[in-house]
RNA sequence: GGAGCGGUAGUUCAGCUGGUUAGAAUGCCGGCCUGUCACGCCGGAGGUCGCGGGUUCGAGUCCCGUCCGCUCCGCCA
């Protein structure tokens, strides 16, 4: 028989072969004892022509309705060019059918398979199966092949061995929530999923691999968003004996490697830096979409000379205060600045105060707002200077404590940049954010809590001020931002004893709190750790913005719902009493309501 | 835990301020057509308006509750 062929597969030099394609009937056109069916398997699209050769083979090719599985054996020929259509992908090549076979037939599907989505998500994760067959969810399928497979490549080229860690975990309920699984041989007592192979990496290090990586699969009991899954998929590293610019430096040509094998795209290394602080003062995030400008301008000194307690109280109250100027603002209406104002109160403003900059050399006639009457001429005149304002600006106001205006007025930024179409899509807008603080500060348990992990290393420098002022402490960690979304993170690991007990001391964690969570990890720290460092890339993030996709869901073949649930499968689901009383469990119905 | 949007034919949606028999497109079924490709033409079937309660002479429409999907805040070391 002959060789089957594939789909897309299909040349101008196949002219005249006879081949067998197997594949899914898309259309059936029957055109009067012609029948033109357009074949697709997961290369791509053909037409097959069957013409009446006998009353059978009509009949059983005017029969086969969209997703019936066949095998057509048949002559390749050509198409006369007045035939073909340019915008469709069938091809100016044909198969003239010798032979059908109905492999198997299909129930009407519950939704059109095409390219153009246009069932609800509900439908698509229903019938997941069917969604996957799209020709877009096969080549997004086809992407995470190409770009896990890339990053393999790369990373066994650079000596880095590929070992599983168990996903069979003890929970450690430090971060975030755990999935845990109840064990049946110790009743009562449970394994966790793993959040991330951290310690196990860490301790392979100490174990001698020296280089290490892993395609890891994470799980989170935390609500989800459109780029967070319960479970996710890290390209995890980790390295002996180097410095943070070395695990960047590894980390960047993997991303160009990923990036040359998805896309096609050659990148420009090494990424530009930026330091934390410096991220929050100019864009108000720590992970600052660097494809445009709209930076923040801090005002917090020249609002202590004002009278208006909005902008003074901060100013004076360890607050502070910043102004965001959009160039060509004063255009928006009153309604668009309404909308502005409802979008900045998501992220906690109480307000946003606003001035429109028709003629900057009229203070305050040319100023039109609702606080310029509260601000004297000469602060106004030098707020204008501060920030470079011109004719048709707009400038937005944040006031209040730090944390909370920088949230405001960055993600304020990122809108506007998106509205106001400032946005170069040929561009990519990579950097690292690094000297983060070790430390945040958790205003509820009243403790310094790890922004990173505990096990991230302090820079060298603050490291003598882990107990004076922890929160002034940097650490060794960094974070790759790729257009404004964190695709990666590492750090430097801690490997000596003693320091990581200062840090646990730190975050008021007690020793034997310590003991008991990462005792194994604290004993093998004791037996010639090298120092080490690594860092991961969230998979799913990064392949959904290769495509543009709205959410991680288009690039993970059978994710979950917001809720968390399996519409496909039903899962999570109910389980046998018997099931129950093996694992020594009983369910409170009372906690179900 | 909170905010918002959505749920009407197999599917995607329309259905204004409550008012007679709930529409369109597409898909599906039947017929016609010898080169179609978003084929075309003719005909047909198809709806517990997510679910429960309430207001009303009357509810797809208003109110309350609830379930499901999506987006966001909190949460995600």
């Amino acid at each position: 028989m002959t060789q089957r062929t594939y789909c897309g597969e299909f040349r101008a030099d196949h002219i005249g072969q006879s081949v067998r394609l197997c594949g899914w009937v898309q259309t059936n056109r029957d055109h009067g004892g012609v029948v033109f069916l357009d074949v697709r398997d997961r290369s791509g699209l053909v037409q097959v022509v069957v013409h009446p050769d006998t009353p059978e083979m009509h009949k059983l090719a005017h029969s086969l309705r969209n997703q019936d599985v066949i095998e057509v054996a048949g002559e390749v020929v050509p198409r006369s060019p007045e035939t073909v259509n340019p915008k469709l992908d069938t091809g100016a090549i044909e198969v003239k059918a010798s032979v059908i076979h109905v492999l198997n037939r299909s129930e009407t599907p519950p939704f059109q398979i095409e390219e153009e989505c246009d069932a609800g998500e509900q439908h698509r994760l229903q019938y997941r199966y069917l969604d996957l067959r799209r020709s877009n969810m096969q080549s997004y399928m086809a992407l995470r092949h190409k770009v896990t497979h890339a990053a393999r490549n790369y990373l066994d080229e650079q000596g880095f061995l590929e070992v599983e860690t168990p996903i069979l975990n003890k929970s450690t309920p430090e971060g975030a929530r755990d999935y845990l699984v109840p064990s049946r041989i110790y009743p009562g007592e449970f394994y966790a999923l793993p959040q991330s192979p951290q310690i196990f990496k860490q301790l392979l290090m100490v174990a001698g691999m020296d280089r290490y990586y892993q395609i890891a699969r994470c799980f989170r009991d935390e609500d989800l968003r459109a780029d967070r899954q319960p479970e996710f998929t890290q390209v995890d590293l980790e390295m002996s004996f180097v410095t943070a610019e070395e695990v960047m430096a590894q980390a960047e040509g993997l991303i160009a490697a990923m990036f040359e094998a998805g896309l096609g795209i050659r990148l420009n290394l090494p990424f530009p830096r930026i330091a934390y602080h410096e991220a929050i003062e100019r864009f108000g995030l720590d992970r600052p979409d660097m494809r445009f400008g709209l930076e923040h301008v801090t005002i917090t000194e020249l609002m202590k000379r004002v009278e208006f307690k909005v902008f003074r109280e901060p100013a004076e109250k360890g607050g502070l205060v910043k102004v965001l100027r959009v160039p060509g603002g004063a255009a928006l209406t009153r309604k668009q600045i309404d909308d502005y104002t409802d979008f900045a109160a998501i992220y906690g403003a109480k307000g946003l105060a606003w001035i429109k900059v028709n003629d900057v050399s009229d203070v305050p006639g040319g100023l039109q707002s609702p606080i310029v009457k509260f601000l004297p001429e000469d602060v106004l005149s030098e707020l204008l200077t501060t920030c470079d304002a011109e004719n048709g600006d707009l400038l937005f106001f944040g006031a209040g404590d730090a944390d909370t205006v920088n949230d405001v007025l960055g993600h304020l930024r990122v809108k506007l940049g998106h509205d106001l179409d400032l946005i170069d899509g040929k561009e990519h807008g990579f950097v690292w954010v690094v000297d983060f603080p070790m430390f945040g500060w958790n205003a509820d348990e009243k403790r310094p809590e790890a922004l990173h992990h505990p096990f991230t290393a302090p820079d060298p420098e603050g490291v003598a001020m882990l107990e004076s002022d922890p929160l002034s402490v940097l650490s060794q960690a960094y974070d790759l931002v790729w257009n404004g979304t964190e695709i990666g993170g590492g750090s430097i690991r801690i490997h000596d004893r003693e320091t990581q007990s200062r840090v646990f001391q730190a975050l008021k964690i007690s020793e034997e709190e310590a003991e008991a969570k990462f005792g194994f990890l604290l004993e093998a720290l004791k037996y010639g750790a090298p120092p080490h460092g690594g860092l991961a890339f969230g998979l799913d993030r990064v392949l959904a913005l290769m495509v543009d996709a709205d959410s991680i869901r288009d690039v993970i073949a059978f994710p979950k719902t917001q809720k968390a649930a399996d519409i496909m499968c039903k899962a999570p689901s109910g389980v046998d009493e018997a099931q129950l009383r093996e694992l020594g469990l009983r369910i409170r119905r009372t906690q179900l309501q």
